[in-house]
DNA sequence: CAGTATCCTGAACGATACTG
DNA sequence: CAGTATCGTTCAGGATACTG
């Protein structure tokens, strides 16, 4: 995404990293537990593709690479999230939510993914004030800065 | 997208209505305010472009066109957020917050967009469970369901 | 299994010109 | 001001073949 007169935009500035067709669905896969080349080309992606994509994610600090090494095998690498990589839960979980509120099939037919908190309950993505206290999606509004 | 081996996933689903280049930074625009060809157009995108992505939003369902008229002008149309397109809310926000702590320049440095409630706090995006307790990023994890 | 290398295609993009 | 029309370019994506 280049876009000079959008480069102070937060916005544009993540979809540069994100906005391509297939990384968020490798990060997807990863919030899912998979970390290596074979569990993420059964997604679909092509090898060209996904290599290239791969190496981008590792480029933009949203993955990292860590060998491992198979019984008898060479060594190679496992993808992993970073801290960057990992704080892009929202932004999926957002996606979800949107999905499967407006889009068919099955709006609202109980969803496809389930997030849950360490002690097993349910979680939404909410806007919540500095007390923690939750927002209507309505309610809030945007204003730039400055 | 297309991407048959992913047409259950409700975020490759979403990134099909949500995902082209131009379209979250019209939803931007939407979100501040703005609905009209010309405001739009001075973000940069081109007319051409422009009169794509609108006729897209508006078959999506995201924006509708609502006629008005100037003194002395002939008809034209406005874009007005549905209540689909309000609730893309979520997902600009979360990519802000990704953009603004992880995206040089300046990460950090007191945002570029301030979203605030009715009573003028400042509000951000969190996992909350159903009692509206707020669970941290990092302690939630994600499981398909089925 | 884990990639790299090629080649092709289509869609979005960007610029420019034109119309009511 | 609010668009439509045309055209060239670029790049992600898709298919396939090949390597260690």
């Amino acid at each position: 995404m280049s876009m000079p007169a959008n480069r102070w935009c937060p916005i544009a500035r993540s979809l540069g990293v994100l906005g391509q067709k297939w990384n968020l669905l490798l990060l997807r896969e990863a919030f899912l537990g998979r970390t290596r080349y074979g569990e993420f080309q059964r997604i679909g992606v092509p090898t060209g593709t996904l290599g290239a994509r791969l190496d981008a994610l590792v480029d933009a600090g949203l993955f990292e690479r860590r060998p491992y090494q198979e019984q008898g095998e060479r060594s190679r690498d496992e993808y992993i999230l970073t801290a960057a990589g990992r704080d892009v839960l929202p932004v999926l979980a957002a996606l979800i939510e949107w999905g499967e509120s407006h889009l068919s099939p099955a709006p609202g037919t109980g969803g496809t993914y389930a997030a849950t908190s360490p002690e097993g309950h349910a979680v939404r993505l909410a806007f919540v004030d500095d007390r923690g206290t939750v927002v209507d999606n309505d309610a809030v509004t945007v204003a730039r800065k400055r």
